[in-house]
DNA sequence: GCATGGTTTAATGTATACATTCAAGTGAGA
DNA sequence: TCTCACTTGAATGTATACATTAAACCATGC
């Protein structure tokens, strides 16, 4: 017997996971069509379960079936990333304020204070795709302590979105130093329970970085990605 | 030839809509299971439109599709509601604050006062399901003028899940008196360009809504809804 | 040569038959 | 009578055949 979990998931779970891998990993580009029935060849399964896991990622905002052209691929805007980021400096900005008024103990802090050593050590070495690897581990372990799972779940499908931006953008940008101070400050914040200063650190970090990212696009005429 | 537009929706988009009326009026409870087949027949059509219908309607949070459990249309805990309110207070009072720095002209705004007279008109004649309507108007005009398309998205799910709740409240409740004159000066502030105040005039309005709402549920031991 | 209308066709949308799987029921043994 | 293994069945999950539809193409007439 293999050593692996063998869950036994169904074709169509296997299915949305095998095309959201085909997605980011830019298999199927931005913009790009493809039939139901290729998609299904390709996947080695029949085209119900494919159809079933596209029109969920379709739900997810990732593609679009639409009659007799396929599943397209969506691509992403500036306004769409503008859009993007406003939600998620929004929900992430409460989740920390939540946070710090749940007054958790050293411990419960202790695995985001792991995603900013992380980040460190990755701008240390210079190694960006362990840098953005640890960043969105922050956000995502920030909106966990934030404790509402509706937040989760929305900044879990918007953060799907960044991150095909951000393969993008990540070796364009200049190395963000600046981001660690503050995340420090966000985690005192939340550590001392300032649930105001909490919130309006991670505001203005979010701002900031989506300053950053919009300039970048504009700059290289990346109006689509 | 019928009057009626006649667009064609394919099956699965009948029975998105048919579900929802569904669940919304009460025919199918919180809490209850449904076999495939039955809502099938039920719909008059084969389990595929049906199957694809419930798998959208499980991303949007109202129900459940459970593997030989038919699917189960879901109750909203008290817990849920306040997870939900706390992300429309955020959303909501970001489009306003948006809507405010847009510098929109009167007649941008027309629709939005509209709405309020509309309240006030059915607080005068006791109306409460028509006051209930106008409040959701105005809740989703202001999301329209802040500008984020998926914000207008997000808010309108959680609309839903709200607007079940509220036909169990709504008679439950003394009549709002207050919320128009928190409706007028969101739309105030919003006409004079002043972002931070319509935030937080509308985040105020909000979080008290919220408070009344949560009380009377936890007074009336409605735990699950 | 161009516009127009009908025909073809290729793709989604739908129905249905079949496979799979888990849970409930059943029966034998202690 | 209780337990446990086995059988059975009912429901979802999947494959596939078929219906529908709109886009492309072609032919026909002006």
């Amino acid at each position: 017997m293999p050593s692996q979990a063998q869950k036994s998931k169904s074709n169509s779970a296997i299915a949305v996971e095998e095309l959201r891998n085909l997605i980011f990993s830019g298999a199927l580009p931005a913009g790009s069509d493809h039939l139901e029935s290729e998609l299904a060849a390709r996947l080695g399964m029949s085209r119900t379960p494919v159809r079933e896991a596209a029109l969920l990622l379709e739900g997810q905002g990732l593609l679009q079936v639409r009659a007799r052209k396929g599943v397209r691929i969506l691509p992403i805007s500036i306004d769409d990333m503008i859009e993007i980021y406003d939600v998620l400096t929004e929900l992430e900005s409460m989740s920390a304020a939540k946070a710090a008024a749940k007054q958790y103990q050293a411990d419960d802090l202790m695995v985001l204070e792991t995603t900013i050593n992380d980040m460190e050590a990755a701008l240390a070495a210079g190694n960006r795709e362990a840098w953005a690897a640890a960043d969105d581990a922050f956000h995502t372990e920030l909106v966990r302590l934030g404790g509402n799972s509706r937040v989760m779940t929305i900044a879990g499908l918007m953060g799907d979105q960044v991150r095909r931006a951000k393969a993008v953008t990540l070796y364009m940008r200049p190395l963000p130093t600046q981001s660690n101070k503050d995340h420090r400050s966000v985690v005192d914040a939340i550590r001392a329970g300032d649930a105001k200063r909490a919130h309006d650190v991670h505001y203005a970090h979010r701002t900031a970085a989506k300053e950053v990212l919009i300039n970048l696009l504009r700059q290289n005429r990346m109006h689509m990605l």
